[in-house]
DNA sequence: TCGTTTCTGACTATCTTTGACCAATAACAT
DNA sequence: ATGTTATTGGTCAAAGATAGTCAGAAACGA
């Protein structure tokens, strides 16, 4: 198993269930994995982004520290944020993968739609030649128009 | 004895009896068969095809894999007919609209993601300013992924 | 021979890991 | 209070580790 992954997966079983948040030494937890302090940052930067769901706070110095939030709304709130706020009208197919996936982490969307829904957003999916910008402005149509009929079908929760 | 060939039925010994995927690392499995990697992607490329029944997955750089993933013959197949024959390199709203709502039918889909692949395709996702032959093409090119992703979902071990 | 299939290698793209240098904050000395 | 030093965490670019692509050479079959 890759490092980075480790270090993730290490992470979220800290934040399972009731846990909303830790707080970790990015030195100590370098140390522990037996890797270079800007390893951590790396999955942070890379695993635990807003769009994935999770708010990073830190404090340098001594007692300094690395805190990580999770973030807990509803799923009618969540596709209110990602259609009115987030979105705008353009956005990287990363930015969409990273949104899609926070969708079926909360269950707002089955994992089989969420897949449906990337690959509607994918590079392929736009490989016609428009400039990057058209491609960016079309993906976000695309993923509001989704998300909006997602929410039109009124869900409590997404079916197994 | 090819090759190819040998390569081919080596991955397939893998996917024999209950497995319906396996894991790769391409430059052992090329270091193994004494040939380039690039062959490794020739093999893919001509025998493990969606028609074929075969999805591949990978990923690059450190702990990168290739996954390849058996999928079922009996909703594959027609997927694979709509992929590659009956969505050409363009196709209308109407017409696509059509064809989501028989896969609904046919229960290939649910209602919930025909919905989700409804407003990908619909004219507010694509209102962007290029011209209509462009949408269209775009539009197959979209039910094309989106169908490659649900063809994805049908492993051979049980589903939701 | 000629067209097709197989195979390779050079070049490219992507993801991970590290290390040197930077910035902020706390603790301490004056 | 103020300046200095110790203690953290942050950034970024480069190196390392994989996989992908594609044009052309080689092998094969009709």
């Amino acid at each position: 198993m890759r490092l980075s992954d480790s270090i993730e997966s290490f992470i979220k079983t800290l934040l399972s269930q009731e846990e909303t948040e830790v707080e970790l030494k990015r030195n100590e937890l370098a140390e522990y994995f037996g890797c270079a302090p800007s390893q951590i940052n790396y999955v942070l930067a890379t695993r635990f982004t807003l769009d994935d769901g999770y708010v990073i706070e830190s404090r340098r110095g001594g007692g300094g520290y690395i805190r990580i939030v999770r973030v807990v709304e509803s799923g009618q709130q969540r596709l209110a944020y990602l259609i009115n706020e987030r979105i705008g009208s353009a956005i990287s197919e990363e930015e969409a993968v990273r949104l899609i996936g926070q969708l079926v982490q909360q269950q707002v969307v089955t994992l089989e739609e969420g897949e449906i829904m990337r690959a509607a957003v994918s590079s392929q999916a736009l490989a016609v030649p428009v400039p990057d910008a058209m491609k960016d402005a079309l993906r976000a149509r695309s993923m509001k128009c989704m998300l909006t009929a997602i929410a039109r079908q009124n869900r409590s929760a997404a079916k197994g």
